[in-house]
RNA sequence: CGCGGGGUGGAGCAGCCCGGUAGCUCGUCAGGCUCAUAACCUGAAGGUCCUAGGUUCAAAUCCUAGCCCCGCAA
């Protein structure tokens, strides 16, 4: 038997580590983690503390020795991982471009996981995309990465379904996994040679736009079926929100955290329908949503029909 | 010490600035109305006003400390 293969991976959030989990806990793997790169640590959460990313965390609970440069291209960042010997590098949701020196230093190259079907949802938010824009499947890619954006050849796929409840939170959890098992059962092959690039296809290139907070407000005037689609897919970041107009005349931002689309129910988009037991029901360009769940600022989670007891709710923006 | 909102019957809120009778919408229970109802009418039960101190004749309300929940931002 060979050496095991020297692995370096390179990833940053929760995605990536259910990836390294998996590449550095099976005993007796043809391969061994050698070294992990992770985005350097930022400030986070309520009071802006300083914290890890999950791939560091997973990393230095095993024992790995982990590099967080500030820019990849870094010449003594290239030197560090180069000092590593790699065979190869895992590349999983990273968040910065490799430049060529990098993707030079393995000998067998650099993996990208990438959580579409390419070429279709080339870029940063690919699984959340893929819901938004209605999808029927998804999967993940395994390729060779070359200098363009999510480019390479394609060296494994897995696909999925997109389920009628799936939000962007489940596909990322169910993608993980599936990433996680075409990695561990892609490495030993690709450095065996039993896998074949293959080019991707001139046709169906789309890109995956970073997601903002922005895309998380709801946009009245979109179908129903639409807005149901696109809050599932930013659930739970950045979540759905929208501005509330009280018949006392107050305004104040509201997330929603669960709606479903009515059909047979129709009026000025935004302007509140019924409200019942069930929700609040609102007008939208095409039928109507009803508000399940919602969530005013500095409040808890409640009922939309709990909030509509406290708050008289006149209209939706 | 990044900015900010909040803790009041079972749920959601008002009352607090300007101390002095516990209020609103809903739910629950009972009765009524109705062919019937989650709709409507009448009535009832149900609260240590987060905790601990302080000020005061008197604190949900003012002061101090603490606990808990949450939004923004990342």
């Amino acid at each position: 038997m060979n050496q095991p293969l020297r692995v370096v991976f390179m990833g940053t959030p929760v995605i990536a580590r259910v990836i390294l989990a998996r590449l550095a806990s099976q005993a007796g793997t043809p391969w061994e983690v050698v070294g992990v790169v992770a985005q350097p640590d930022k400030p986070s959460g309520r009071h802006l503390l300083v914290q890890p990313p999950p791939v560091k965390e997973e990393a230095l609970a095993r024992g790995l020795p982990v590099l967080q440069p500030e820019k990849a291209r870094d010449p003594a960042f290239i030197a560090a991982v180069r000092a590593w010997r790699p065979d190869v590098a895992i590349v999983a949701a990273y968040g910065q471009i490799l430049p060529q020196a990098l993707l030079d230093v393995p000998p067998l190259g650099c993996l990208n996981i990438h959580t579409s079907l390419l070429p279709r949802w080339r870029g940063a938010a690919p699984i959340q995309w893929a819901i938004a824009e209605g999808d029927p499947e998804t999967g993940v890619c395994l390729m060779r990465m070359e200098a363009g954006l999510d480019t390479g050849p394609v060296l494994a796929t897995a696909r999925t379904v997109i389920r009628p409840d799936d939000t962007g939170g489940t596909l990322h959890d169910r993608l993980a996994e599936m990433g996680a098992a075409l990695v561990a059962e892609s490495l030993p092959r690709w450095a065996a040679g039993e896998l074949s690039p293959v080019p991707q296809p001139a046709d169906g290139i789309t890109y995956a736009r970073k997601i903002t907070k922005e895309d998380g407000r709801l946009d009245w005037t979109l179908p129903a079926h639409v807005i149901e689609r696109r809050a599932r897919a930013f659930t739970p970041w950045p979540g759905t929100f929208c501005k509330v107009q009280g018949t006392d005349g107050t305004s104040r931002t509201l997330k929603i955290h669960g709606l479903s689309p009515v059909a047979y129910a129709s009026g000025t988009p935004g302007h509140v329908i019924d409200i019942d037991r069930d929700g609040i029901l609102v007008a939208c360009g095409h039928d109507a949503v009803r508000l399940i769940a919602v969530q005013p600022e500095g409040g808890r989670r409640m009922t939309a029909t709990a909030y509509a007891a406290g708050h008289p709710v006149a209209t939706f923006a």
